[in-house]
DNA sequence: ATCTCGTATAGATGAGCGCCGATATGTCCA
DNA sequence: TGGACATATCGGCGCTCATCTATACGAGAT
């Protein structure tokens, strides 16, 4: 999981159906067949936002015989925003919460 | 300063220029000729942006006489940030000291 | 080995958007 | 009132990217 810019993290984030993904593999292991299913869109297209999520770092592949299962990493999340609100809300209240646990 | 959905916070922010802009707004106030100076784009394409970031309320405008002053709204930021936080890492820590701290 | 199923890649296409020059709007000053 | 200056809007052009179809790759199963 390489570090990610906020411009790298914004883009990443800035497209519904990647949304879409992220939320559908945030707390649990979705195969792309399921993905595929759940959004709505092509097979190809799903490979393709997954290929860009996980360049990102957003998400973790486990390969698993002809399947491969997805699931969103919510640290990578965290620090993330975390950087965001250090670079775009430095004097906010909640910036210093986050950066005490986020950052050490 | 309306609402932002996850998504239409991540479109506001996924644009090198925009975050230029953000930054260079973050603790003071900026007329638009200081942000075209420091942007090095053109006068309309700042001016583009600013109503982008304006309408998404990241951005405040103060109106000065024949100029306007503009600021980052970092409380704005991160509301957002909290939220982005809830929606795709509800099981981190930092999430739950900035919703104590964000979320009344 | 061959077939089937799940996923990834390649190539094409169309929509969205960032950019600029030209122009409109609005404010201050003489 | 007229002119200069700061900002906003308009119209277009070019590029990025989300999407599709077609195809390749890879892992079971027969």
């Amino acid at each position: 999981m390489s570090k990610l810019s906020p411009i790298e993290f914004a883009k990443a984030l800035a497209d519904d159906t990647r949304q879409t993904i992220m939320r559908f593999c945030c707390c649990e292991w979705r195969s792309v067949s399921e993905i595929v299913e759940h959004t709505g869109v092509s097979q190809p297209t799903v490979s393709h936002h997954l290929a860009i999520l996980r360049d990102a770092g957003l998400v973790t592949p486990r390969p698993e015989g002809r399947q491969t299962y997805y699931t969103l990493d919510q640290q990578q999340v965290a620090v993330c925003c975390g950087q965001l609100m250090q670079v775009f809300a430095p004097e906010n209240q909640a910036t210093v919460a986050v950066k005490d646990i986020l950052i050490r």
